[in-house]
RNA sequence: GCUCCCUUAGCUCAGUCGGUAGAGCGUCUCCAUGGUAAGGAGAAGGUCGACAGUUCAAUUCUGUCAGGGAGCUCCA
């Protein structure tokens, strides 16, 4: 009997019987790896465990347990969903399901227009679980591109994702199907089949651990002018547990939801009465909002910032001339008609600064020249892309300009990172990503040597501060490179907060001049910098950032007394005022609850120190400290240790 | 803006197969004076998002609008 031998990762062979499949490989070594095992990776390419092996090949067996095994499950999955979806609403038609991060999506059109709701995401989940006990194997086929055309003929999205390949664009992300002149497809059921590259489980009694989750719009191929199909969302794991630890997790998630602890929290609300995408600041959202501008101006103000305020609204020529009503005019507020001009709320504060830059002649000795300002701006958001703080219609950015020559490009971009990751830091992160946006293939403005010397400053400030960056090739703006910078939250979510981006075009526009060494005058470039960027949305990042647990710093109130009885209510006010009288913002807990409901409260709120006050206390001039976050209680502290200890804290920022 | 879903007391939600409504928390009052995550009792509080339509009757069914959520698109 004729045999074949394979290498296995650790180096190790194996003898198998002629004609044996990597499954086969499995089972031989054990039967736990033959039940964990998904796909196969043989010669570094992925393949179904049912594919012959060849005599010599290195195999490695993938399990439910690698991340490629997971990606294979996932991707099954939506295989899964599609069959599920077109054994109960036959006549679907089928666009693209891949597996994505916790799972998959498939994108699919109903016949008759016909739409989707939960109800029907759950009769596709049964229906699924049906298909899963029904064990139904993941079946590989190979055909010629015409026999695919013909195979797929009413398959309209396939029908173009085969001849937009075959056509040429062979680059596109659609290649995967195809290999060659050939079309791969699987089959699990007389009536199912699809076209893939696979790998796939072996069968979809391998499948199960899954939870559709929404469904939702999407347009063909992400082009807004193209019909929009139906998504269902899912997500999908290799065992129970997994899939329930993933649902707790998103519960987490869904608890540190800004919006709803602005709520609880009492920070921030979005009255009907204002409309869409804009918040009132409550008394104790206001105040952390206070103290992060006070944060910012000192900074600022440390960091050599000229200030500067600037109107709301502004007459249509000057939006003109700075060119926002060329290409901005979309996400602008209307303009208000007065005395026979137009005039538009700001959607940037950029053309002010110009103005003041402009309102005198210029020396390249006050050069680089940064002006800052706390500028409040109205975007016109797609109602859609409305989100509490994240994404609101009227907000404030922490925006400043920065005037320079070009020779002090590359030092100044190196003196805002520095600034930028310093008060970042300051905000309790520690997890930075850059990414450096390059010149637009299509028009741009500048010349090649002012662009190149400019991304080479961006891309050695970046090296200097040893910050993980990725390029953009060809992402940047028409007028400049850029910056972007995102941190990474407490929960790990990446945010874009961030951007330094140069400006080659407004001072072109305004015709921006400074008067050189040599008497000459010279051109500026402009570079726009925010770090917070919204204080909004920064704030909002904030507040999931630390679960409401805002640190002593920037916490609305800091200690809350609580009088064990009435008789301690004055000394707990005598407390309160020398606590004040130190700075900090301090409130009195007297209601007539008992101390027990009085301490949740507190507790509740997320205040970081709660503090009960008795007869001993009054004895001794002390306070019990209950710590946000820690279980036991701490007696007998003296008010000047615990001030000491309050102010230590504001001091760190943490 | 597009697709789907949601809107009932200050908050979180039940409920009415069409006959105008409930709970918990919160608020207020009273009792309890309580040493570390919910003491007890009572009261107030709702044009059931708005406007139309169907109906003897609409919070409930239908439509339109407004607001919200998820996703898509967008974020120069």
């Amino acid at each position: 009997m004729s045999a074949l031998t394979v290498t296995l990762p650790d180096g190790s062979q194996r003898s198998l019987p002629e004609g044996s499949t990597a499954g086969d490989l499995a089972a031989e070594i054990g039967p736990g790896l033959a039940k964990a095992a998904v796909i196969a990776i043989v010669d570094d390419k992925e393949i179904d465990l049912d594919v012959p092996l060849a005599d010599g090949a290195d195999v490695s067996l993938v399990t439910a347990s690698d991340e490629l095994g997971l990606h294979t499950i996932r991707h099954s999955t939506a295989h899964l969903m599609a069959q599920a979806i077109l054994d109960l609403h036959p006549g679907a038609r089928f666009a693209i399901g891949p597996p994505i991060e916790h799972g998959f999506y498939y994108d699919f059109d109903l016949p008759d227009g016909k739409t989707l709701n939960d109800e029907d995401l759950e009769a596709i989940e049964a229906r699924m679980h049906e298909l899963v006990a029904a064990d139904q194997p993941f079946e590989r086929y190979e055909i010629s591109v015409p026999e695919a055309l013909d195979l797929f003929k009413d398959e309209p999205y396939k029908m173009e994702i085969i001849e937009a390949v075959t056509s040429g664009a062979a680059n596109s992300d659609d290649a995967g199907e195809l290999s060659g002149d050939t079309v791969s497809y699987y089959r699990n059921s007389d009536t199912f089949l699809d076209m893939c590259t696979g790998p796939h489980v072996p069968s979809t009694g391998r499948l199960g651990h899954f939870k559709l989750q929404r469904v939702a719009g999407a347009y063909w191929r992400g082009d807004e002018k193209r019909p929009q199909l139906q998504r269902i969302y899912g997500t999908a794991w290799s065992s129970k547990k997994e899939l329930k630890q993933h649902l707790v997790r998103l519960e987490e998630a869904a608890k540190r939801d800004h919006r709803r602890l602005a709520q609880e929290l009492d920070l921030v609300s979005w009255p009907t009465e204002l409309g869409p995408g804009l918040a009132v600041w409550h008394p104790k959202g206001a105040i952390i909002r206070k103290i992060m501008e006070d944060y910012s101006r000192q900074r600022h103000e440390e960091g050599g910032y000229d200030f500067a305020y600037s109107p709301h609204i502004a007459k249509s020529v000057l939006w003109e001339t700075s060119g926002h009503l060329d290409f901005y005019a979309d996400g602008m507020y209307p303009p208000m008609e007065m005395d026979g001009a137009s005039y538009y709320p700001k959607p940037m504060n950029c053309p002010f600064h110009v103005l003041i830059f402009k309102s005198g002649q210029r020396s390249y000795r006050e050069l680089p020249k940064k002006i800052f300002e706390l500028g409040t701006v109205y975007r016109y958001e797609l109602s859609g892309a409305v989100h509490g703080l994240m994404r609101s219609r009227g907000f404030t950015q922490d925006d400043s300009h920065v005037f320079a020559t070009r020779e002090q490009i590359a030092d100044e971009l190196s003196s805002l990172l520095d600034f930028m990751l310093g008060v970042l830091r300051d905000f309790g992160f520690t997890e930075f990503e850059a990414k450096l946006s390059t010149r637009p293939e299509e028009k741009s403005v500048g010349d090649d040597e002012i662009w190149d010397s400019a991304t080479a400053g961006l891309q050695a400030a970046l090296e200097a501060h040893g910050l993980d960056y990725v390029v953009d090739e060809g992402g940047g703006a028409f007028y400049g490179p850029k910056i972007d910078v995102d941190v990474r939250d407490a929960i790990g979510r990446a945010w874009q907060l961030s951007t330094i981006q140069l400006d080659f075009n407004l001072p072109e526009r305004f015709e921006l001049e400074y008067v050189a060494p040599d008497g000459e005058r010279k051109r500026p470039v402009m570079i726009h910098r925010a770090l917070m960027g919204s204080i909004e949305r920064f704030f909002g990042v904030l507040i999931e950032h630390y679960a409401g647990n805002f640190p002593a710093w920037l916490a609305p109130v800091q200690a809350r007394i609580l009088p064990v009885a009435e008789a301690h209510e004055d000394y707990a006010r005598g407390v309160a005022d020398r606590l004040r009288a130190a700075g900090f913002r301090i409130e009195v807990d007297a209601a007539n609850d008992p101390l027990g409901k009085r301490v949740r409260n507190g507790k509740v709120q997320k205040i970081p120190y709660v503090l009960v006050v008795g007869d001993d206390d009054m004895a001794n001039d002390t306070v019990g400290v209950n710590a946000r976050g820690v279980k036991d209680v701490e007696r007998d502290v003296t008010v000047d240790a615990f001030t000491e200890r309050l102010a230590a804290d504001v001091a760190a920022k943490s």
